[in-house]
DNA sequence: CGGAGGTAGTATACACTACCTCCGGTGCTGTATT
C-alpha cells in the first residue's frame, strides 16, 4: 500500500468511527510509520492528539492494543474518553479493582469487545498477566508518558525499565512511546529501554511562544516567599490572569505557601501526594471548576491536567531538571493566550534537589540478587529468587535491571533470568559503575536547571536548545531579551553547531546541545550534561569535532 | 545541603542566641489491620 493510500484509509477511519475531520500532518506521519510496520517515538506537546496516533491505527490492525499507562486515575479518563466514540470499549486492570471487575476485564478483551487495555507497567511483572496477553496477540504496544521510561525506571518505579523485556516476551508487536517532553538523553534511553526497532521518531515542535518566561533572583529565602506570595496576589487580582499554578519542592512548603496565600486572600487550594486520595481528586476538580483560582502543588499535581485557561505558572523553588520545569511551564496557555512563567530562584534551592537524588546504587542488593543468580544452574523466575534474599520487591527489581544492563544477567523469553558466569564481584562492580554514570546524568541535569535560571542569553533558546531545538535569535518574550541591546549577537560560534558529535580530552563522547555567546553546552555519555566556556574550547584545543 | 523546630543557656522573666537533630518527591501492589 503506498503512503498516499495509507493516509486516505487513515483519515477515514478518524473521520468515521471518531469524527476527527482533521488530523494533524506530525499525527498522521507517525500513523503511517506504524502502518508500515515501524515502531514509533512520537514526542508532541500536550494537546497535540497523541492519543489518536494509536487510536486510529489500532483499528485498523488485527488484535488489541495495550496501553502502558503510569497513573490509575489517569487510565480512567482515557478510557472515559474512548467511550464517547463509535469505537469498541476500553477497559483497564489494577489492583484496585475486585477480583470480578479484573475477570470480566480481561473476557471484554478476549472476545474482542474491548480493543483498548490500560495497564501500569507494575501489572506486567506477573506472569499470568503474561501468559494472558500472550494468548490475546497484541497487535499494538503504547507506552504513555514514555519519559517515565527514562525519570522514574532507575529507581522509583522499576519496573518501567523491564518493558523492553516485556515487548520481547509478547513476540514484539509493533511498539509506539508517546511523550510530551524529552531532551536527546531521555530520547535515547526511550530508544534503547523498550528496544524499539527499525524506529522512526516523530518529533514535533517545543516552542510555545505565547508562555513569557522570566527568572526572579534571591539571596534570601524569605525575601523570595514574600516575592512569590505578592505576585500571585497581583495575578489574581485581575481577572484576566487569575489562574494559575504555583509549584513547590517539598509537601511542607505546599502547605506555607497555601496557608500564606489564603491569609493575603487568595483563592488557593493545595496538592501533594501525601494527601488523601479523594481530596487530591476533589482539589483537582476544583481547579478546573474555577472554584479556586491557584493551586500550590509538588510535582504530584501534573499528568492528565489539561485545562486552557491557566494564565501562570510560578516556581517558588527550582525543580530537578529542565524536563520536569518545561513539563509543569507547560501547563500554561494551553488556549494559546498570553501566560506569565517564572522561575523565583536561590541558589540553595538546588541542594533540596541533589538530596533527593542522592541514592547510591543499591549495593547490598545487588550482591544479593547476584549470588542468587551465580548459584542457580539453569534460568530462573524473578521472584522465585526471593526466598533466598533480604530484599524487597522493588529492591529485587532495581539490581536485576542495573545486573541486566552490565550484561551480567538476560532474560529468556519465558521470563526467567539466566546468568552470564561472570565473576560475581566484576558483575557487582560493572553494575555500580552504572548506576554512578546514570547519578552523573541526574546531577548534570540539576545544573542545566542552574545554567537557565543564571544564564544573560535568551531563555527560550537555551530552553529549546536542551531539547535540541535550535532557535536562532532572541525570543523577544523573555526577561533578558527585554533587557538586552537590540544589536545583540545571535548565539554565534558556528564551529559547533548544536547536535555535533564531539570528543572531549577528559569527558570524552558527546554530543553539543546548544552554543550561547559566549558558552557551549554539550551532553557527555560520561558525566552527562557540561557547560564550556567557548574561549578555553577555541584556545584549548580540548573539543574536536568526531 | 539547608531550613525548621526543639532545647539549653544566659540572664533576670521574656527574649535572644547557639547548638542539635531531623527531614526532604514522584506511585504501583499486596497484605495486614481497623
Amino acid at each position: 500500500m503506498s503512503a498516499r493510500e495509507r493516509t486516505a484509509e487513515l483519515k477515514r477511519v478518524a473521520e468515521e468511527r471518531f469524527g476527527w475531520a482533521d488530523l494533524h500532518e506530525d499525527q498522521l506521519a507517525a500513523m503511517r510509520h506504524v502502518m508500515a510496520g515501524h515502531d514509533v517515538l512520537a514526542v508532541l506537546p500536550t494537546g497535540a492528539g497523541k492519543s489518536a496516533i494509536y487510536q486510529v491505527p489500532a483499528l485498523l490492525l488485527d488484535g488489541p492494543t495495550l496501553v502502558v499507562s503510569p497513573l490509575i486515575a489517569l487510565q480512567h479518563d482515557q478510557i472515559e474518553g474512548l467511550e464517547d466514540n463509535a469505537v469498541p470499549d476500553a477497559v483497564a486492570v489494577n489492583s484496585s479493582q475486585a477480583a470480578g471487575e479484573r475477570t470480566q476485564a480481561w473476557r471484554a478483551v478476549r472476545r474482542g469487545d474491548a480493543e483498548y487495555l490500560f495497564l501500569a507497567p507494575e501489572q506486567l511483572a506477573k506472569d499470568d498477566v503474561l501468559d494472558a496477553l500472550g494468548e490475546l496477540g497484541v497487535s499494538l504496544f503504547v507506552v504513555d508518558e514514555a519519559h517515565c521510561v527514562s525519570s522514574w525506571g532507575h529507581d522509583f518505579r522499576p519496573d518501567y525499565l523491564r518493558l523492553g523485556q516485556v515487548v520481547e516476551r509478547l513476540g514484539h508487536p509493533r511498539v509506539i512511546a508517546l511523550t510530551a517532553t524529552a531532551a536527546l538523553p531521555v530520547r535515547e534511553d526511550i530508544v534503547t529501554r523498550l528496544g524499539l526497532r527499525d524506529h522512526r521518531e516523530v518529533i514535533g515542535d517545543f516552542d510555545r511562544p505565547n508562555l513569557r518566561l522570566a527568572v526572579e533572583r534571591f539571596t534570601e529565602d524569605a525575601d523570595k516567599r514574600a516575592a512569590v506570595v505578592a505576585r500571585v496576589r497581583e495575578l489574581t487580582a485581575d481577572p484576566a490572569t487569575r489562574r494559575g499554578l504555583v509549584y513547590v519542592a517539598s509537601r511542607k512548603d505546599a502547605d506555607r505557601y497555601a496557608a500564606d496565600l489564603a491569609d493575603a486572600g487568595v483563592r488557593v487550594a493545595r496538592y501533594h501526594a501525601g494527601m488523601k486520595a479523594a481530596d487530591r481528586e476533589q482539589v483537582h476538580g476544583r481547579f478546573l471548576a474555577d472554584d479556586v483560582d491557584v493551586v500550590v502543588a509538588t510535582s504530584a499535581f501534573g499528568m492528565g491536567i489539561d485545562k486552557p485557561d491557566v494564565r501562570f505558572v510560578l516556581h517558588a523553588s527550582a525543580p530537578d531538571s529542565l524536563d520536569s520545569y518545561y513539563q509543569q511551564v507547560g501547563r500554561a496557555g494551553r488556549d494559546g493566550d498570553p501566560a506569565t512563567v517564572t522561575l523565583f530562584y536561590r541558589p540553595e534551592d538546588l541542594h533540596l534537589q541533589k538530596f533527593l537524588t542522592a541514592a547510591k546504587p543499591p549495593l547490598e542488593p545487588l550482591r544479593q540478587v547476584t549470588r542468587a543468580l551465580a548459584g542457580h544452574d539453569s534460568p530462573v523466575r524473578p521472584e522465585d529468587l526471593d526466598d533466598e534474599l533480604d530484599t524487597s520487591t522493588a529492591q529485587r527489581t532495581r539490581a536485576v535491571n542495573l545486573l541486566e544492563q552490565a550484561g551480567a544477567v538476560t532474560t529468556d523469553d519465558t521470563g526467567r533470568l539466566d546468568y552470564s558466569g561472570r565473576a560475581p564481584e566484576e558483575a557487582v562492580a560493572d553494575a555500580v559503575e552504572l548506576g554512578e554514570a546514570h547519578q552523573r546524568l541526574v546531577r548534570s541535569r540539576i545544573e542545566m536547571v542552574r545554567g537557565y535560571a543564571e544564564t544573560t542569553g535568551c531563555r527560550r533558546q537555551f530552553l529549546l536548545g536542551y531539547f535540541g531545538q535550535q532557535r536562532s535569535g532572541r525570543c523577544g518574550n523573555c526577561d533578558t531579551c527585554d533587557t538586552a541591546p537590540d544589536d545583540s549577537p545571535a548565539p554565534g560560534d558556528t564551529t559547533f553547531p548544536a547536535n555535533t558529535p564531539v570528543r572531549h580530552q577528559e569527558w570524552g563522547r558527546g554530543v553539543v546541545m546548544s552554543t550561547e555567546q559566549d558558552r557551549l553546552t554539550v551532553l557527555f555519555d560520561e558525566v552527562g550534561y557540561k557547560t564550556l566556556s567557548l574561549a578555553a574550547v577555541t584556545e584549548g584545543d580540548l573539543l574536536t569535532p568526531e
